[in-house]
DNA sequence: AATGAATGAGTGTTCATTCAT
DNA sequence: AATGAATGAACACTCATTCAT
């Protein structure tokens, strides 16, 4: 049981960095097989395809990283420390986390994605421009089209993440740089 | 010879539309040459092989949107009305080239880039940093890491591509909110 | 367009003698492509995929052997001329074709054959069945169950297939013996 | 040793009814374990291997037919009464087993059946060959060669199985029809 | 110059068999 | 004794590339 999970785990890790290395179809599944340390049809046992083991990366780590920045926030922050939290939970994140950051922020998964690993996808985005609304509303967030807000600081973090730039001293910089775009007047 | 150019015209709109909708791997060459109206061989008259044709693609947009976007600016504009101009310049050009912006800006194309390619894909990050910089000496951008301000510049445009808003409206507007970003104190 | 009919009647050729020896399941395309001389790609050029194949020459040989054996009868023949006829054509068919005739009667097809070609599978027994029927109307034919008699003779057909016993000596002497399963009193 | 018989019984069981469904080669070797309700590695305790499990199906069921079919006839029975006799074991037979009989008389199994197989295989046509040749001795049978005249009953019989009419009701008719094919005149 | 039929190496996937438990 | 997870050779099928026309 336990090395039933453990396999798991390395035709999963196995099969990340191949797809940050090379791509999803530019990747052959005797290749994860054999990084991973098993045979090819063991991979099979564990997911029902190459499609199927790709959507249960996706989720896995789509899911830990909106875990990570969307966990509640501990209550009378102020707004821009509100943000600087929520910019320093996803930059923290994609540093510990290089190789799931860049193959899930930076690789274009729509050809074969599930439905509910597409539903996943949107829970990020929303919760972004509901906590715009939410700050347009209460006054502390300059009043603006909240879809535009939420895609340029999604976009600046994934920007961070390509350039490299998720090291701990270029956090806070940022994240005060980036709440200029946020703040009213 | 026009007929010559119409081909290679015609094979490169194919790739790139195909390449769009199901990345490099996950497009066939024969499937490229059907959409583009040619037969298989005759594309690679044109390529030397898919590579070839994936980075033609490359440096062709590449260099189409950096010549756009990096063109000389007027004189004696203001530092928020350069950027702004810049800003413009890149969503006008995601605008009207939407497929072309969606190869280049949201796809892995590590794995198949030559060294050519490589070069070309950095020009335009390096454009964007030495402007920055060059307003950080003359006191118009705020003294901050070039890096970070060029990657939350590049990122945030990306974002908007991203989420489909580069509307003509929306324009103005996000270029106001990452002035911010810039601005001095 | 020669030397593609040509293939075709190569891979159709290669595979009956295959499916013959090892039965479908049992056969390996790339082997089917090599008896043929071709390479395996080219099989997909011709055939949907192996199940295609084995539909195109179920159909192509039940086709052979029902215009062979059903084509229309001289007139003025008495019931028993008639039936020898019959019986002969059949024999000779199974004599001039004895891997199609084995492929056709002796393996069962179900789990592979689509609707189009379980429809031809049903057209002789029904004109066998129409023929008996007929002769009884006409009192040609002893009165009993055509769906047992019309079985009776295919299986004793099969059945000297399945022997062997397809020479032409033995064709007239056990089209006698036969009729006197169909003949009146 | 009584729970050993009875998973014997079980995976031979599963065997038998997936090999009609879907042909030897077309049943997997872990889906017989499974509708057997055994481990996988279990059914390798009881055979060799997946040959070694359809050459004792084989034996087995047409040991059963053969028992049934060739028991010792009541003396002084008259020729017909004998032939109807047997006609009627064998129909009876298919009738009570209609997977092993359809698995027995309508599957090609000469690409996996072993030496033993085979001898057992060609029991029952030396037996009808041999009835056929005795009454022919006796006078009770035409003159005719006993392979075609066996050749032709057995096939009858197996044209029943195929159609499907096995039922009690059409057994005294084809025996009395297909009995004319031996009577003598 | 242009083609597209042909190819066989390579792909994703299955399955007969083994063996540690 | 019984298992079923694990395996890798073998399968059906695809596709980047070539070449005879």
């Amino acid at each position: 049981m336990d090395a039933a999970v453990d396999k798991r785990h390395m035709i999963l890790g196995a099969a990340l960095s191949l797809f940050v290395e090379k791509g999803f179809d530019g990747t052959a599944v005797p290749e994860i097989a054999a990084r991973a340390g098993v045979g090819t049809g063991t991979l099979y046992r564990h997911f029902t395809d190459k499609a199927g083991l790709v959507n249960a990366l996706y989720r896995a780590w789509r899911g830990a990283l909106d875990r990570e920045a969307l966990a509640p926030m501990p209550a009378n922050l102020e707004p821009e420390a509100l943000f600087a939290l929520y910019w320093k939970r996803v930059l923290d994140w994609y540093r510990a986390h290089p190789g799931p950051a860049r193959f899930l922020e930076l690789q274009a998964h729509e050809p074969y994605l599930d439905e509910e690993s597409r539903r996943l996808s949107r829970a990020h985005p929303a919760a972004l421009r509901a906590f715009v609304r939410a700050g347009m509303e209460a006054g502390t967030i300059a009043r603006a089209s909240p879809e535009i807000l939420a895609a340029l600081i999604r976009g600046a973090l994934v920007g961070l993440l390509r350039e490299g730039l998720t090291h701990e001293a270029s956090i806070a910089p940022s994240a005060a740089r980036m709440w200029r775009v946020l703040a009213p007047v």
